[in-house]
DNA sequence: TTTGGCTAGTTGTCATGACATTATCAGGTC
DNA sequence: GACCTGATAATGTCATGACAACTAGCCAAA
């Protein structure tokens, strides 16, 4: 007998679905099947019940089913096999990473998150500047730089420029709050996001910010994110102490 | 006016579509449209017809259309908003990372890559081993540690595991292909991977494969790939010079 | 014993139709 | 001139139906 014995559990959930609220119904279904795996309801090599079977249990159609589950295989959770069916994926199971900010994922592991407010002023763009954010060269752009701490220990010097409409930001703003949620509070939904990982030393400058020794090894990042128009509405250049952060992220082949 | 003034595109092609070949209808127009937007031929900004025009025009239905377009949107190129249209991000754009190895990379952009190949030997796994790849502690794992470069140049250190099957893999295999490459003429079809990124100083065993000096920045990638059963089927720890390679992610928010 | 084919089960693809939701814009009203 | 309102247009969601392609397992024949 083969090691990946597969047992086919009918996912016994009774799933009340709310068919007149905003929520659409694959999302509603998604949602469930992601918790009952990550919840261990559905341990790995397990197999899901069939995409008809389970619509017709839910009083679904299967295009709805179907993409539910797709949802789950694009997060690399589950698989697909044409013939065979829809197994959960191998492996401990960690969240991947979304299209959030530093600020976001401190919060989400329970750190206490922190900024220090070195610079925030207007500057006009310099070459590299406007090439990513599309703008002219030596048109004004908000400039900020920070410090971000958790639970008090320095964790990134962020750098980032802004396009001209966000000059009104305030400092407590960005004391309070991650750059992404106060653009989100302004009406900015990001929705593309292009980064560039890589490695390089410290600067002196930046190992003193970071409290780590000259020319330690740093954790690179240059971002530029989009709205939902396809617009630029930020570019950043930040680095990280590898000892407290690393990226993660999961590749799902098509 | 705007400074985004957003000229609809007709996209004036006339797609001769093979309606009876194994390729699908909705991946010949992504294919069609993705290649479009790279060349240029329909700029950034600019606005897609929209989805039942365009389907009527192909002779297709809305939800092959639909399925098209989403591929693109999937890979960050093409951004929809409802109520206004689908329209091509903003931005240089660029080749999104696949689930590919350093090899395909390398040959992609037209470098020379080549293998030193420092170790093949049957192992027993470690507690870490054991546990991404999903086995007993203890049984029997391939371990394999090369250096890869580029036009001769030294990039990474690469080292992996693999799961008992595969102990019979030959050197001569893995001089002259990458490992993702012999596991795919071996029948196995990577679907998820799993990578941690980060950085750290450099070994001295690590400065001397990669000519580079002592306690240099390193870009490290831990990796665990599963195949379409959702089995574990590589693991693997690099290390890479960062001042020749670098990894591109493209977020997009659902 | 081995080989081959048949069958049942499952996902992959595609068409058609309908209604909901949201953003834009023109026009009328206050 | 400012504000509300409706028409228009586009994507978002969901149902139904059908056929294709692939896999595993059973069974019969060589």
């Amino acid at each position: 007998m083969s090691a990946q014995e597969e047992n086919v559990l009918p996912m016994g959930m009774f799933m009340d679905l709310q068919r007149s609220g905003p929520i659409p119904l694959y999302f509603q279904v998604s949602q469930r099947i992601e918790k009952a795996i990550l919840s261990g309801e559905l341990p790995a090599g397990s197999r899901l019940e069939n995409e008809v079977a389970l619509g017709q249990r839910l009083g679904l159609s299967r295009p709805t089913v179907r993409r539910a589950i797709q949802e789950i295989v694009d997060k690399g959770l589950l698989v697909r096999r044409r013939g065979i069916g829809t197994q959960v994926v191998h492996g401990q199971v960690t969240r991947k990473v979304e299209l959030t900010s530093l600020y976001d994922d401190l919060t989400n592991t329970h750190k206490v998150p922190s900024t220090h407010l070195l610079t925030l002023e207007t500057q006009g763009a310099d070459a590299k500047t406007a090439e990513r954010l599309g703008v002219q060269e030596d048109s004004p752009t908000l400039h900020i730089r920070r410090v971000r701490l958790a639970d008090d220990v320095p964790v990134a010097v962020m750098e980032n420029w802004l396009p001209a409409e966000f000059i009104g930001i305030e400092p407590n703003e960005l004391v309070a709050h991650g750059l992404y949620q106060v653009l989100r509070s302004r009406g900015v939904t990001m929705r593309v996001a292009r980064q560039h990982i890589g490695a390089r030393k410290s600067t002196a400058d930046e190992s003193a910010l970071l409290e780590i020794e000259k020319n330690s090894a740093l954790l690179t990042m240059d971002r530029t994110a989009f709205d939902n128009s396809g617009r630029a509405v930020e570019f950043g250049q930040h680095c990280y102490r590898p000892d407290l952060y690393s990226f993660e992220v999961t590749l799902v082949e098509k």
